[in-house]
DNA sequence: TGAATAGATGACAAACCGATCATATGGTAG
DNA sequence: CTACCATATGATCGGTTTGTCATCTATTCA
């Protein structure tokens, strides 16, 4: 239905700090609906088509995700793309470490190379706490959540305001 | 001093989200560095050897922020570089608008096009509070900070506990 | 004016991500 | 066995960031 993209599409790596990689960001919102599907294989060309992400480039994330053990495909007619545990057990942590998204790698803030807590940058205490509470709704947000987020503001009206805003997926 | 180098040196973008790009990292240390001489016209070969950045590379960064009119440069004998502001009044945010780093643009953390309070995904909430934890840090940490916490480190034991890593520059 | 100094500038290479295309491979159904 | 279907796989491309190299230009000083 929608003919605009629903993602920054974006040729070339762009930079895109502070964001998920768009790799992990298509994984998410794949996951939901594969979740949303109750154990029905899905096709990648459904998914992809459903929230236009590039078909191919979606094949490649599922098959990588396949590799980790976080989904199950299967070939041939009838086959498609499942999930390969719960969905209330696969967080965006998860999908995080599967694709080797920069973010599961402790990095410092301003690029530099020896950064700990015996030898700080002048972020370094910002960004430890920072960081970790990025991590905690990674590990705490899980592809059930986003299934559920998602079938809820199908039912609310589109642009809505606190309907489709307030939601469970949200710590603190 | 050191040739071990004190930066993370990828060649090509990598990637890297989730921290600051290379080239505001470099500015944010140089910057340090220019500021706690003083006025003293720097050179860029010197702040390149002391912080081991690459000097060709540092001085486009230093040319960017003077076209920016964060910095002063002077070229021929006894020329070099200088704050074009007070260090108290240049921010880590301002080396970012200058160095058009990603973090001053608003993005999806799932990388979707349309995210929004109306229409949002499933990680808009948390992320737009985090987001502007980052910022609030980026707007209230100023080279002059960075310049003290440098020469105060400089006085510890380095790798030292407790006064090596406790200072004024991180705010809660 | 001429030499030395120091930043300015442009060409270019490497690496990576996002994306596309073509083809191979593995399954199912008849 | 054959036709068809759906994922698997590899080649390739464009764009961005980072980094290197060579050369030009502006300034100072003798």
């Amino acid at each position: 239905m929608p003919n605009k993209r629903p993602y920054i599409h974006v040729s070339g790596s762009q930079g895109s700090r502070f964001m998920l990689s768009q790799g992990v960001g298509y994984a998410a919102i794949a996951l939901g609906h594969i979740a949303a599907a109750g154990g029905k294989p899905v096709l990648v060309k459904e998914i992809a088509e459903a929230a236009s992400i590039p078909a191919p480039y979606l094949a490649k994330i599922v098959h990588m995700l396949a590799k980790r053990g976080l989904l199950a495909t299967q070939r041939g007619v009838g086959g498609g793309v499942t999930l390969a545990k719960p969905a209330t057990e696969i967080s965006l942590y998860d999908l995080c470490e599967a694709l080797d998204d920069v973010v599961v790698q402790p990095r410092c803030m301003l690029g530099t190379a020896e950064c700990s807590d015996a030898r700080a940058c002048p972020a370094h205490k910002f960004w430890t706490a920072h960081r970790n509470k990025t991590l905690d709704f990674l590990r705490s947000t899980y592809v059930a959540d986003i299934a559920a987020f998602e079938a809820r503001r199908r039912w609310s009206k589109p642009a809505d305001g606190p309907g489709a805003t307030s939601l469970n997926i949200l710590p603190s």
